[in-house]
DNA sequence: TCTGGGGTCCTAGGACCC
DNA sequence: TCTGGGGTCCTAGGACCC
């Protein structure tokens, strides 16, 4: 059997986590910029914010319903996921982490389990040990204990927040409860065509043909639907490597000069170049972007990308920097008025088994001092170490009104407790 | 005025090889 | 008139996920 654990409404409850004052209070959480809602609470999805929602056009509603709105602060999710993720992984040896807030635990040879009753252990252990809630779904397979999970959240008091799909009939029962455009796997084109001759529930989905899916969803779509069967198709993936990394933002103004792009693409890289590191990849490839604003008609547009092949594999800051500048270069034009740029960067080798080349190679001088330096960040705080070509007064700034503190991360924004 | 960021996998087709 | 057959690698782009 698999599991699926999910925490509920995750941004949103871990902003609840203290501040109890604000449960059962409408809640969302902005991305970067205070752009677009990402998170809501039941109560904010209850008065009908939709995901995505530009803030800007649902700021009368927010005021309506008293709503709490918080700048994304991913600093706290990402450890309130780590505590999480840890308290889980005691109750199976295998476990992939899926997302943020979503994780697949295998449960080999738990025969003789009764999987409510643990299932329940789990939602009980970290609520109590963390404050989020979570959900649960098991089944024979990867995309069943998806639906499963969608169950226990829909109708948390029937089912104590743990759902199962043990028996054929609980699985048909599921499937033809389910919208097609609801399954796991199937977005908005597929589901679009597969609307279109009459295919309204996951059930429907189960009984084309085999050809016609491969047909229409390669194979892809095929596997989704003997998973959907209840033939196991999908196992684990238990690889923590990453195969690409992007650094990628939107600017609060429109930036126009060559110089004030080069800035950014230089920092970006960068942060590229300490998340490799991080994960002890060196890339092989970089692809640098940059682009107007989408949303202003009204605006001569340009939008570019451009793929580095490396000379030689390489996770320094300063060799990265130095071609991404490079690539800009090739695609910077004069004129336009850019929003957003970003990096990626692909193609990695393990930084302790590198290809040697013939001609070029990467500096191994940079080895030490890019480990210095990410010591140095870590004990003295973020970017306290930066290239010169980064800015280093800082002008650059995310709009982030709403920030609530780094509870968990830092000692200064460490709650007090009056008794 | 304002509209996120970071990932994965698969396929088709071009360029190239012998 | 007629123009082989069997591969590999790379890239762009589509579709999906949270």
């Amino acid at each position: 059997m698999f599991a699926l654990i999910d925490c509920n409404n995750f941004y949103a409850s871990c902003e609840r986590v203290f501040r109890p004052d604000l449960n059962g209070r409408p809640i969302v959480v902005l991305s970067n910029n205070d752009g677009c809602v990402i998170a809501r609470s039941n109560e904010a999805k209850a008065v009908g914010i939709p995901m995505g929602a530009p803030a800007f056009e649902y700021e009368k509603l927010f005021q309506e319903h008293d709503v709490q709105v918080f700048s994304a602060n991913f600093a706290l999710y990402g450890d309130m996921s780590n505590r999480v993720i840890t308290i889980l992984s005691d109750y199976s040896p295998e476990m992939e982490i899926y997302s943020i807030d979503e994780c697949f635990l295998k449960l080999k040879g738990f025969d003789l389990f009764n999987l409510q009753t643990y299932g329940e252990g789990m939602r009980y252990k970290v609520s109590k040990w963390t404050g989020i809630p979570i959900s649960i779904g098991i089944s024979p397979t990867k995309v069943l204990a998806k639906v499963a999970n969608r169950i226990a959240k829909k109708y948390p008091n029937e089912t104590q927040g743990v759902y199962i799909i043990d028996s054929e009939e609980k699985r048909v029962k599921a499937l033809k409860w389910l919208k097609v455009e609801d399954v796991w796997g199937i977005g908005r084109q597929h589901s679009k065509r597969l609307s279109a001759i009459g295919v309204k529930t996951a059930f429907d989905f189960t009984q084309l043909n085999d050809e016609f899916v491969k047909k229409q969803m390669a194979i892809v779509g095929l596997r989704l639907k003997h998973d959907l069967q209840g033939i196991p198709t999908l196992d684990l993936e238990e690889t923590q490597i990453k195969k690409s990394i992007a650094t990628t933002r939107s600017f609060e103004t429109n930036y126009t000069t060559y110089e004030q792009l080069a800035e950014r693409i230089n920092t970006f890289a960068s942060s590229c170049a300490e998340k490799l590191r991080k994960q002890n990849s060196c890339c092989n490839s970089l692809m640098v972007f940059i682009h107007t604003n989408g949303h202003r008609k009204d605006l001569p547009q340009y939008s570019r990308n451009i793929v580095v092949k490396l000379p030689f594999p390489t996770s320094s800051s300063i060799e990265l920097v130095k071609f991404a500048t490079q690539a800009l270069q090739k695609i910077f034009k004069q004129g336009y008025a850019y929003k957003k740029a970003g990096v990626i960067v692909q193609d990695f080798s393990q930084a302790d088994n590198l290809q040697q080349t013939l001609f070029e190679s990467r500096d191994k001088r940079h080895i030490p001092l890019m480990q210095t330096i990410d010591k140095l960040n870590l004990l003295f705080g973020q970017q306290k170490i930066r290239l010169a070509s980064q800015d280093t007064k800082r002008v650059w700034k995310m709009k982030q009104q709403k920030l609530s503190p780094h509870y968990t991360t830092n000692l200064n924004d460490i709650i007090t407790i009056n008794l």
